[in-house]
RNA sequence: CGGGGAUUGGCGCAGUUGGCUAGCGCGCGCGCUUUGGGAGCGCGAGGUCGCCGGUUCGAGUCCGGCAUCCCCGACCA
């Protein structure tokens, strides 16, 4: 392809707005823009780009059976709301309504499609298990878009969904981990594979496959021996702390203190870790109260607070509500004689944190303005309602923390869906109908692209690894010499005959800004013919990483470049 | 959803206490010169200053509302 015919231009202003370097990168090269956030277009050479990871993915799904399909994007409202997803959160659904009024849901997954679309038929046992995958558009109403390519209200995703029973299950799910594996290495990338939390997708275990970067969303933690779970579920294991002091005689103080913690820690002298922290939360799903209780030096994890106390759709709760509701005080709330039932009649629920196993004596609020509880200690003092772990996991002993983009993922969705949408059954070898037992596979094409740009690029520009590069060669020809200009021409067809990816900077501009644009489209390999590569004998070539030129005859350039 | 910042040619920005025809750099077009790390000179095109309303003789500038975009937070009581 002739540059100077390429739709989209690269930019010498890079924007102010780009905090992320892929987004950077991504725009000032000429490979997306934006529309509006979160949404945008990909130009012809991040298209290429794209489609070269999309047929990647595909290779490598078709190689473990997967079976390509297309569904559409407008999903009745109804498949929704046969499986609930329409009152729970996770990503705002969007909604869209026909001329006959009839409602859609724009598709940001697609577990109900696929299981209504298998339902329609009439499986045998002799079928299964069968997977199928799609790459579609995804729409996710973010609540803020991000990073460019890395969190989008509009994606394509390749998804997919496997059918079987519970026995074929394990191999299908090793069998497409392994293709994830497969498929990030190809493109570039190294991704730990980290036990995460299943979310509004259901199911019980899943694991997202994740590459190290400053700039991902995601974090996890990774212990001595390897393993890996994201922060939403990795687990807590709080030391002991004072457990071998006597209890003492709970008391109630004066405590003319400010709200936070470090106003408690202030005022009585006392480790953090000895104050208990307590966040009250309303849970719209199921209209109660959960009262999280912890040890002061952790933190709440909402995520495993969410599993505990079977609430759905927490949301902090209001000064007002803890004041006139539940006869507390924000900043001195405790769980020493914590309502079971609010006021107003709503439920209350104490969920307490296993690290306050780990001390005595604690102290904290006294649901009363400018008063607190000395020496407070579980099962003499309260009794939580729940118990369990919900901390935030937090670096330590053996374990580190990692930070990174969430590139992949893989469900086991077991009979989630199958047990909540009608009809979703296989014939078995008795006759019988018997339930699929399901996982979903999703990874982000464009999410891909932006995480391999940022672990690939240097000040210059992007360094397109070779499998995934728009094209494998940048050919500039330097300066307007009529013998120059006819060489290169002639050598641009001779590349193209041998089945050589190569972009021919063809413009009449200075080699400057030939050089600047080549390494910040960062294709793999320089060519460059000129006068002065004419009279050394040949062309001048260059590899993206390197400072270093060497001077090739034409035809070693093709053998060079002939398995590329 | 809360807080902060922003919105002026394609991009990056300037525009003072309200004042004349809204500027600059890059980019774009034409011409000449130039051609190994984003060239020089000349000519030129391109803007209802995000939108709506208000104040005023006069609004890019002041006031109100809305929209869009960016950043932080969305829980530590």
């Amino acid at each position: 392809m002739r540059y100077s015919k390429v739709f989209g231009k690269t930019s010498k202003t890079e924007g102010s707005d780009y905090k992320i370097d892929s987004h950077r990168l991504l725009t000032q090269a000429g490979f997306i823009r934006e529309s509006t956030a979160g949404r945008y277009y990909l130009l012809p050479l991040g298209q290429k780009v794209h489609e070269k990871i999309t047929d990647i993915v595909r290779r490598h799904m078709d190689k473990y059976g997967a079976q390509e399909v297309s569904m559409p994007v407008l999903h009745p409202i109804e498949l929704w709301q046969e499986t609930n997803r329409t009152s729970t959160t996770g990503f705002e659904l969007m909604k869209i309504t026909d001329r006959r009024e009839a409602e859609f849901a724009l598709g940001g997954t697609a577990e109900e499609m696929a299981v209504d679309l298998v339902r329609k038929f009439n499986i045998s046992y002799k079928n299964l298990p069968f997977n199928i995958y799609q790459f579609s558009m995804k729409f996710r109403d973010e609540l803020r878009a991000r990073g460019g390519l890395l969190r989008v209200r509009e994606f394509i995703m390749k998804d997919a969904y496997s059918f079987s029973t519970k026995e074929q299950f394990e191999k299908i799910y090793e069998d497409m981990s392994r293709a994830y594996s497969d498929i990030f290495s190809e493109v570039g990338l190294e991704t730990e594979k980290v036990r995460a939390d299943n979310g509004y997708i259901g199911g019980e275990y899943c694991h997202e496959f994740i590459c190290q970067s400053e700039a991902g969303e995601s974090r996890y933690f990774v212990s001595k021996s390897g393993e890996a779970a994201h922060e939403d579920v990795a687990e807590v294991h709080a030391e002991l702390k004072n457990t071998d002091d006597k209890e003492e005689d709970i008391k109630e103080v004066k405590a003319e203190r400010g709200k936070t913690m470090e106003d408690g820690v202030k005022l009585h002298d006392l480790p953090l870790w000895l104050q208990i922290k307590d966040v009250l939360y309303f849970d719209e799903s199921t209209k109660k109260y959960v009262l999280a209780v912890i040890r002061g030096d952790y933190d709440v994890n909402e995520t495993k607070l969410m599993h505990l106390a079977e609430a759905w759709d927490l949301r902090a709760a209001t000064d007002k509500e803890i004041k006139d509701d539940l006869n507390s005080e924000p900043g001195f709330i405790s769980p020493v004689d914590f309502p079971r039932k609010s006021k107003s009649g709503k439920k209350v629920v104490v969920i307490a944190d296993k690290s306050l196993r780990t001390i005595k004596n604690a102290y904290g609020g006294a649901n009363k303005k400018h008063r607190d509880l000395m020496n407070i200690n579980i099962d003499r003092d309260y009794k939580p309602d729940i118990e369990g772990d919900i901390a935030l996991a937090v670096a330590g002993e053996g374990t580190v923390e990692k930070r990174g983009i969430e590139v992949g993922n893989i469900f086991q969705l077991g009979y989630h869906y199958t047990d909540l949408m009608k009809g979703a059954e296989y014939t078995d070898e008795n006759g019988k109908k018997q339930k699929y037992y399901m996982g979903c596979y999703g990874i982000g094409i464009g999410r891909t692209m932006a995480a391999v740009v940022e672990k690939y690029h240097d000040d210059k520009g992007i360094i397109w690894p070779e499998n995934i590069a728009p094209f494998k060669v940048y050919l500039a020809v330097l300066g307007t010499d009529k013998e120059v200009c006819e060489q290169a021409e002639k050598f641009y067809g001779e590349l193209q005959k041998t089945g050589v990816e190569v972009l021919f900077d063809d413009r009449d501009v200075r080699p400057g800004e030939k050089f600047a644009d080549a390494d910040l489209i960062g294709l793999p390999y320089r060519v460059v013919i000129s006068e002065k590569s004419l009279k050394s004998g040949g062309v001048e070539f260059k590899k993206r990483t390197s400072k270093e030129t060497e001077i090739l005859s034409q035809e070693g350039l093709i053998a060079r470049l002939k398995n590329k």
